[in-house]
DNA sequence: TTGGTTGATGTAGCGTTGCTACATTGGCTA
DNA sequence: TAGCCAATGTAGCAACGCTACATCAACCAA
């Protein structure tokens, strides 16, 4: 007797089946189930999705929906760098939050297959690594720099889920060193802003005199206010 | 009419499985089709291994014995740093050669599960870490250093798995980058001026948000006119 | 008004799946 | 020789994904 809105059935099918998942992460589930749950027989299921496949991708959708609503609710810091950490943390704590839909969109491991709608948050990676890169940030291509993100964040949240716990430890480790890897930042001898005060007062005509000389005066002024960068 | 060793039947009904599963990884097989191939009815299969997921575990058993096989034929280095190299790259080698069974190993992402054999392969590789801790060589205890080399190394293999791709650059990235996170040696890779960049990007209060911006972006410039720096 | 098209749903049933109650066989041992 | 037990077959169950077909309501053109 109903039909409210544009097929409301619809939603209802993924909704129950969203359900399902997340009340057995990683398993298996019936489409009797989620029919009986909606109060529908089979063949409606399948007008709307065509095959059990049809129904996981709106799923999986639907997933990634949530996912990037939570992540563009975060407004960027400015740093990509700082973005990065931000972008790390948010991907974890949605995968130990839901990880019915996380599997499905990061667990699912066959050769050859992996869900269309993950490169929507691949290129928002890509785009913060191509603007640290553009800094002069990176010492890796911004698309290595994006997959060696991306391989190491999905593999601490796989982790974490099969575990059933959260390591904020071992997740801030590996994010630590993920960005060590790319920006080539590890344990510092001797100050770089030394350095590079050094480089810009041999070359005082790449900026001009004026600027050299300012920006030597805020590089010495960082190297006073940040004493644990020495 | 044979029944020549100690149940040849079981063996040969692992060793089918484990060709069904070769032949199409991540996807689920048929006992039926098991059965079929080592001409048996079904009830001999639940009397060897009780269930289907008897018999899966005796396959990823199989799984993990042969990966130990190949593991334990190389002789330590007498490093635990260099063996640690050699055995995440023998790690992403077995992963990408038997897809199959390395999607039973490591694949299965189901909250609270985790084959048991899992636990032979993360003895040798925590007692790695444990020697490398004993030299004095790590900077986090042993178990989240053999934790976090676990977890980048199982990432790294499932993202090759998945693109059907080897990808060693992306491997000895992640590897290193691991590596030097555990080790605290850092990568010196990377100009003072990237590491004056990345000071300044983390402090954007003591000079002003502004400021800090057009410092970058000097630095950059004269990084890019000043190629020897690099 | 009429008649046809289309979307949405139910009835019924197909073949396959994991699994099992039960019967049968064959070799070993008491 | 008698009995036990591991190994295997026969036959079938319930649940699964999927589908041919019919029904019904809504809309739209003649």
């Amino acid at each position: 007797m109903p039909a409210t809105a544009t097929s409301d059935t619809r939603v209802r099918l993924i909704d129950a089946a969203a359900d399902l998942i997340a009340a057995a992460p990683g398993e298996d589930f019936s489409l009797r189930a989620v029919c009986d749950a909606v109060g529908v027989k089979m063949p409606t299921l399948y007008h709307f999705f065509g095959s059990k496949q049809g129904l996981i991708d709106a799923v999986v959708e639907r997933g990634f929906d949530l996912y990037l609503g939570e992540k563009t609710a975060m407004e960027s810091s400015g740093d990509p760098i700082q973005d990065l950490r931000t972008g790390w943390d948010a991907h974890v704590a949605f995968g130990l939050a839901n990880p019915g839909f996380y599997t499905l969109m990061y667990g699912k491991v066959r050769p050859g297959y992996s869900p269309a709608a993950q490169s929507r948050p691949s290129e928002i990676l890509l785009s913060l690594t191509t603007r640290a890169a553009d800094q002069g940030r990176l010492v890796v291509p911004p698309e290595q720099a994006a997959a060696h993100v991306l391989v190491t964040n999905i593999g601490v949240t796989l982790q974490q889920i099969i575990l059933a716990t959260a390591d904020p430890e071992l997740s801030a480790a590996v994010r630590e060193g993920t960005i060590a890897a790319i920006t080539g930042t590890g344990a510092q001898q001797r100050t770089p802003l030394a350095a590079a005060v050094e480089i810009a007062a041999a070359h005082p005509d790449v900026l001009g005199r004026a600027e050299t000389q300012l920006l030597v005066a805020w590089l010495s002024k960082l190297g006073e206010r940040t004493p644990e960068t020495a």
